[in-house]
DNA sequence: CGTACTATTGAGCGCTCTCAAAACCAGTGG
DNA sequence: CCACTGGTTTTGAGAGCGCTCAATAGTACG
C-alpha cells in the first residue's frame, strides 16, 4: 500500500524517456525531417523540482514549456489576490500559450513534482514554422486544441455539481494518462486537493468528501494521492452525462 | 424611454460601416497590401436574421467568421442535452476558431439580431498565412488571446458569487463596445436573461434579481434589454475585485 | 518524538437553485 | 380599441448543495 507514488512516477517516467518532440509531433503530420528542425532550437534543462517555476505571471513571455515527464500546474492570480488553478500538464502536454498574445505571461507555470520540460523558444518556433506549412498547421491546431478544451471546461464548471466536477476530473485524468501510454486506472495525483479543489472551483473538504464518498460507493480506492479507478464507466456517467435530472436513492 | 433598441443597434450598425477587416487588422500591425489580399479571401453574405445559424456543433469546419455589425452566440450541449453558452461575440469579434483541431465545429454559433458577417475560408486563411509571416503573427495572437479570455471566464466561474459574475459580464460589455468605439455605459443586450444567465453559470432568475438589485442600489438602470451604467467603478470594483473578503453593511 | 503540513470529518449556515405565480410585452385578430 | 396568446422577465417562498469554521487524524521530516 506503501511507495505508490514511486511506482506511478517510475512508471511515467520510463514511458516518456521517449517522449519527445517526435512522440509528440510525429503522429500530427510532421514530416521527420521537419520534426528533426523543429529539434535543434528546443533547450533541455536539468530536472525540475517540484515547486519550481517555469514562468510567472506579468513576465516578459519568451518560450512554451512542453512537459516531458513529471507534471505542471499553471494558475492565475485576481486583484484580490485569490489564485485559481488553471490547468494540469501532463507528459507531453504544453504551457505558456496564453503569453502569446501579449509577449507576457498571463498565468504562472509551476512544477508540481520533480519534471522534465523542453524549453522551446517562441520567436524561433514562429519564424520556423512560417517555414514549414505543416509546422504552422500543427501549431493552429494546438492552439485550437487549447480553447476547445477550456471549452469544456466551462460546461463543467457552469452547469456539473461536485461530484460530477470530481468524477469529470478523474475520467479526464485517465484519458489523458492513457493517450500517453501510461496506466489510466491506476496513478498518482501529484497535485494536492486545495489544487483540484481549486481548479474545479470546489472547496478542499467538498472533494475530500467526493472521495470518499467514491470509495464507499466503489467507484475507486483512494489513499493520499493514489487514485486505483474501480468503475470508469460509472464515472464516465457521473463526470460526462447525468442520466436523469434527479436520481431518487432508497 | 422606448425604441432604445433601436437607437443602439443603429449605433451598432453605423459604427460597423466601417468595420472591416481592415479596421480588425490594421491595428494589429499588417500591412496595407496584405490587408488588401487577406480581402479578397472574405465572403460577405446578405444580412443573417435572430436566430439563423453560423454553423452547427459537429458540422464540418470550413470557416471563419467575423462579426461586422449584430451579435453571434456560440454555444455547446453535452450528453444530457444541457446547453451551454460559450460566449457573445460583437461586432469586429471572431467565433469558430475551436473548430480548427478536429477539423469539425465543436460548438454551435447563432446570430442573436439581425447581423451583418464576414466569413473566411479557413482552408485559404491558412494558406495565406503561411505566405504572409505577419498574418500569421496575428493568427497565433488571436488564438492565445482567446485562450486568454477563457482563462480570465474560468476564474469569473470558479471563484465568483452571482453579483461578482453578473457585474463583471456587464463590465466586459461595456469595455468591448468601448472598443469599438461605441457608447460603453448606454447598450443594448441582445440575448436573453436565460443566455446571460447560463453564460455565468447562474439561473436566469439570479440574475434577474441581480439587475434588479443593482438597480435599487444606483449602480445601473436596466429596462428590458436596455441597460444603462451608472457607476461603471463601483461595478468594476465588484466585478474584477472585491476590496475586501465580508464587506459589513448597517 | 515533536513539528508542520495536508487530508479528513463534522456541524451549521448562506447562497443560489427550483418551483410557482404574477407581471409585462409584442403580435394577432376580432 | 381591446381581448387573446405566447413568450420573456420579474418576484416570491422554500429547500438543498456546498462553503465556512473548527477539530481531528494522518503523514513527512528533522
Amino acid at each position: 500500500m506503501t511507495a505508490p507514488k514511486a511506482i506511478s512516477c517510475e512508471a511515467i517516467r520510463v514511458a516518456c524517456e521517449s517522449c519527445s518532440l517526435r512522440a509528440l509531433c510525429l503522429p500530427m503530420g510532421l514530416a521527420l525531417q521537419d520534426v528533426d528542425r523543429l529539434d535543434t532550437i528546443v533547450k533541455r534543462s536539468r530536472p525540475l523540482l517540484g515547486g519550481d517555476h517555469l514562468f510567472r505571471e506579468g513576465e516578459r513571455f519568451r518560450s512554451l514549456y512542453v512537459v516531458k515527464s513529471g507534471s505542471v500546474k499553471s494558475s492565475t492570480r485576481d486583484a484580490d489576490g485569490d489564485t485559481q488553478v488553471l490547468g494540469f500538464h501532463l507528459p507531453g502536454e504544453i504551457t505558456g500559450l496564453d503569453g502569446i498574445e501579449k509577449n507576457a505571461h498571463t498565468c504562472s507555470a509551476q512544477v508540481l513534482e520533480t519534471s522534465l520540460i523542453c524549453e522551446i523558444p517562441y520567436g524561433r518556433l514562429e519564424e520556423l514554422s512560417a517555414t514549414i506549412p505543416s509546422l504552422q498547421h500543427q501549431m493552429y491546431r494546438l492552439l485550437s486544441r487549447e480553447i476547445a478544451y477550456e471549452n469544456e471546461l466551462l460546461l463543467l464548471l457552469a452547469t456539473r455539481n461536485a461530484d460530477e466536477r470530481l468524477a469529470a476530473f478523474l475520467v479526464n485524468m485517465s484519458g489523458r494518462l492513457r493517450q500517453r501510454g501510461l496506466c489510466a486506472t491506476d496513478f498518482c495525483l501529484s497535485m494536492s486537493r486545495h489544487d483540484i479543489a481549486n481548479y474545479l472551483g470546489l472547496s478542499a473538504e467538498t472533494v475530500s468528501r467526493g472521495f470518499t464518498r467514491f470509495q464507499n460507493e466503489g467507484l475507486l480506492k483512494v489513499d493520499r494521492k493514489h487514485v486505483q479507478l474501480l468503475n470508469v464507466t460509472a464515472l464516465e456517467v457521473l463526470g460526462a452525462a447525468t442520466p436523469a435530472p434527479t436520481i431518487h436513492r432508497f
